[in-house]
DNA sequence: ATGCACGTACTTTTT
DNA sequence: GTACGTGCAT
């Protein structure tokens, strides 16, 4: 098979490039998956590399599921030895490894999100700091982005300035004392763990870099420093670096990537070759265009323009609506029509929003209209308090040491052992600098605690000793499972909650069985591909409880095939739509308000909102649709809002208007604002009186208009925020009053004494 | 130790 | 609008 066929000349370009640093501009739908596993089977077939001396990572275990597949349809079976898998697996595979020649455990556990959290509130509250004022979550933040900068808490101490960068410093060294204490790793520790290994143990470094005759990076706009780094390491013996993105769709800054890494790769690797993809192969030229006219306006970026074989296709149409709920209704007709006149089918639509509190709406409404909706990204499964719960218990089985996951299930279900005893608990254990589990299998010994609360840890032990006995016997994790369930009576304690949660709660619980079932720990393979572990040597529940922390794939609310997506803008990355409905394009949500205010400093976020906007416009292959509210209704507030700033940024001959963006940018639209500002400024009515209501089509005015101001004898001025379905004249309207507390009130055109202002 | 009531705050979230 | 944390009462 020729692997170079049906490319275009860069992509061929890309595909045929052995040797040396390597750099691809793929912008979006231009074929950079296609490139990259075409690469990775040329290299293999035509240039005889080993799968196991190829290394491809990527950010999502879905993205390295994906490309490990159609690799394998290209070459075959050998696949599978590729090392291919996100960065996070990849350093947690050879920290377990090698982990132990810098002194880390080889049976660590990985801290998630919600243990990291844990950890750095027990750290704040015990320096007294209050945690109102000083939220635990925001030093979390920067230690955090000190790891991915590859920044020590010694060098944050040296560096501290004020006290709170000394609070910082200090909180940073003492989480990290306590993941010690607990032989854990967070997330960041990964990285900034296998770096360390990897630059202080020479041999370590030698052994991976002679082995990886290819390093491959997908999406490296996202990349951090400490991931740049350990790939730079990996790679330093060969230099055969490849790296693949796009500065463009760079959406995640805030979580420490850092696009200059992307654009200073020359600047790395001066010997670099440099390769653009610009030809589309997704979207009309229109939507091309729109999408260039909002990303050009970014400074900063490395000069490009996606361009398309593709004639101009459709309009793209913005709509403006009174509210979010018509908003909501107006995205529903139209995905109606759709389906009706163009035999459009709902899995080829999708809603892009900005944050998953604009999602409340359509799910509503979708409902009521019958519109099929899945839920994209909203929870994830091993999240859910009640598997929490059960993998903290298999963790304590796995790891005494975690004084986390002790400390959730110390009291679960509940048996008398509260927050004062774990207290105590956590103290003594600092104190003699043991781990929780150590003073608590002395209790019998050193009897630390009063008799009542002696007898109530006796019986916690016990069954902590049993559970590991049975661990001890067993590789099989379902097994285990159903022992803990059972020796706890975790069903009937979910089931007893009077949260009214408990039978999905145990359905969770049925369905983390069947994965424990279902589970099968991957086969270690060397050097040469052979199995290096038999079977029964492998570390099934070590396995286990790495793919839960680090392959928790997303649940997708009810997955019945045809149904119209709904996802945030962060989740449509690297996705494709026919048809793309972009909705809340509003000041404060995109771009998000904290941007807003933040871009008076600097610029920064207000680039990223855009770059997210321009990732949504090109998720669209024929047609996009664009829509915001003039009202919506956030956090419990009902503000006005403004048209996104983004909208201008769009050629104006790409848009066709609908509802009140009709009147964008005219003199209407000036009075519209300026009333609804003044009715903000006023007063905080309940304006919010939703009421069942059909789209407004703007199509045929009736009487009134949109955003006209009228004029009533008991209740004053006000403005039209809403009207009923035309189809002849309108039958009532909704007018927001601006007298202080009238809000809004629905009233008959033929019967109200309504009059005309101005 | 546990349960309830009230106040508050709140982007995005690949790992 | 909800979820979570604090504070008080049981």
């Amino acid at each position: 098979m020729d692997f170079t066929a049906q490319l275009n000349d860069h992509q061929r370009a890309a595909v045929m490039h052995v040797e040396g640093p390597l750099v691809i501009f793929a912008g979006a739908g231009s074929g950079k998956t296609r490139t990259l596993t075409r690469r990775i089977a040329y290299l293999m077939t035509e240039h005889g590399v080993p799968a196991w001396r190829i290394l491809a990572v990527t950010f999502t275990n879905k993205a390295a599921r994906e490309m490990r597949e159609r690799i394998e349809t290209l070459v075959g079976p050998t696949a599978q030895r590729l090392w291919m898998g996100t960065f996070h697996s990849m350093c947690a595979r050879m920290l377990r490894m090698h982990g132990s020649r810098i002194g880390i455990d080889p049976h660590f556990v990985i801290f998630d999100s919600d243990d990291s959290t844990r950890l750095i509130k027990e750290v704040v509250a015990q320096s007294g700091l209050d945690s109102q004022r000083y939220k635990p979550s925001s030093f979390l933040h920067q230690i955090s982005d000190a790891k991915n900068k590859l920044q020590t808490y010694q060098a944050q101490l040296e560096a501290a300035q004020t006290p709170l960068e000394k609070y910082a410093a200090q909180f940073y060294k003492q989480y990290q004392e306590r993941l010690r204490a607990s032989r854990a790793l967070d997330f960041d520790d990964l990285l900034v763990e296998s770096v360390r290994l990897l630059e202080t143990d020479q041999e370590t470094r030698d052994y991976w870099s002679d082995r990886f005759l290819h390093v491959l990076i997908d999406e490296f706009q996202d990349a951090n420093l400490a991931q740049f780094r350990w790939a730079q390491l990996l790679a330093s013996r060969h230099r055969n670096i490849c790296v693949v993105g796009d500065d463009d769709q760079s959406i995640y800054a805030w979580r420490g990537a850092d696009v200059q890494q992307i654009l200073n790769f020359t600047t790395a690797y001066p010997d670099a070759t440099v390769i653009r993809l610009e030809q589309n192969y997704r979207s009309t030229s229109t939507i091309l265009d729109a999408a260039h006219g909002v990303i050009k306006r970014n400074t900063g970026r490395s000069p490009k323009k996606l361009w398309t074989e593709d004639g101009a296709g459709e309009s793209l149409v913005l709509h403006g609506a009174a509210t979010a709920h018509e908003e909501a209704f107006w995205v529903a007709d139209q995905i109606a029509q759709l389906q009706r006149l163009d035999r459009v089918s709902y899995s080829d639509i999708a809603i892009l929003c900005r944050v998953n509190a604009q999602s409340r709406v359509f799910e509503e409404i979708f409902m009521r209209l019958r519109i099929p909706l899945r839920l994209v990204g909203t929870q994830r499964f091993y999240d859910r308090r009640e598997i929490k719960d059960l993998t903290s218990y298999l963790r304590v089985l796995y790891n005494p040491h975690d004084n986390v996951a002790l400390s959730r299930i110390i009291n679960v279900p509940a048996r008398g052992i509260g927050a004062t005893t774990v207290d105590r608990l956590t103290g003594h254990a600092a104190q003699t600098g043991r781990s929780m589990w150590e003073v608590l299998s002395a209790i019998e010994e050193e009897k630390p605690f009063s008799p009542a609360v002696h007898k109530k840890l006796v019986p916690l032990l016990a069954l902590l000793r049993e559970l590991q006995e049975a661990a001890q016997l067993t590789d099989r994790v379902d097994e285990l499972l159903q022992l803990i369930i059972r020796k706890t009576g975790y069903i009937n304690f979910l089931l007893n909650e009077k949260d009214g949660k408990g039978e999905d709660r145990v359905r969770n619980v049925d369905e983390l069985t069947l994965a424990a079932s279902e589970f099968e720990p991957q086969a270690l393979i060397d050097e040469d591909g052979e199995i290096a572990a038999a079977p029964d040597e492998l570390d099934y529940l070590g396995q286990f409880l790495e793919t839960v922390t680090l392959d928790d794939e997303r649940q997708q609310a009810v997955n019945n095939g045809q149904a119209v997506t709904l996802m945030t803008l962060h989740g449509a990355k690297g996705l494709e739509f026919p048809m793309v409905f972009l909705v809340g394009m509003e000041q404060g949500l995109l771009p998000h308000a904290r941007a807003v205010w933040n871009s008076e400093a600097s610029n920064n976020d207000l680039e990223e909102e855009r770059r997210l906007c321009y990732v949504g416009l090109t998720r669209a292959m024929k047609r996009i649709f664009l829509s915001y509210a003039a009202q919506r209704t956030l956090h419990g507030r009902t503000e006005i809002t403004q048209p996104s700033q983004f909208l201008k940024e769009i050629p104006n001959d790409l848009i066709e208007r609908s509802g009140m963006a009709r009147f964008l940018d005219s003199p209407r639209q000036a009075l519209v604002n300026d009333t609804l500002e003044k009715f903000n400024g006023s007063s905080r009515p309940n304006n919010a009186t939703e009421t069942k209501h059909a789209p407004v089509d703007a199509d045929v005015p009736p009487t009134y208009e949109m955003g006209d101001r009228l004029r009533h004898p008991k209740f004053g001025e006000g403005l039209v925020v809403k009207m009923s379905p035309h189809g002849g004249n309108s039958e009532w309207v909704e007018i927001a009053f601006l007298q202080p507390g009238i809000g809004t009130k629905k009233l008959a055109v033929h019967y109200a004494p309504l009059e005309k202002v101005g």
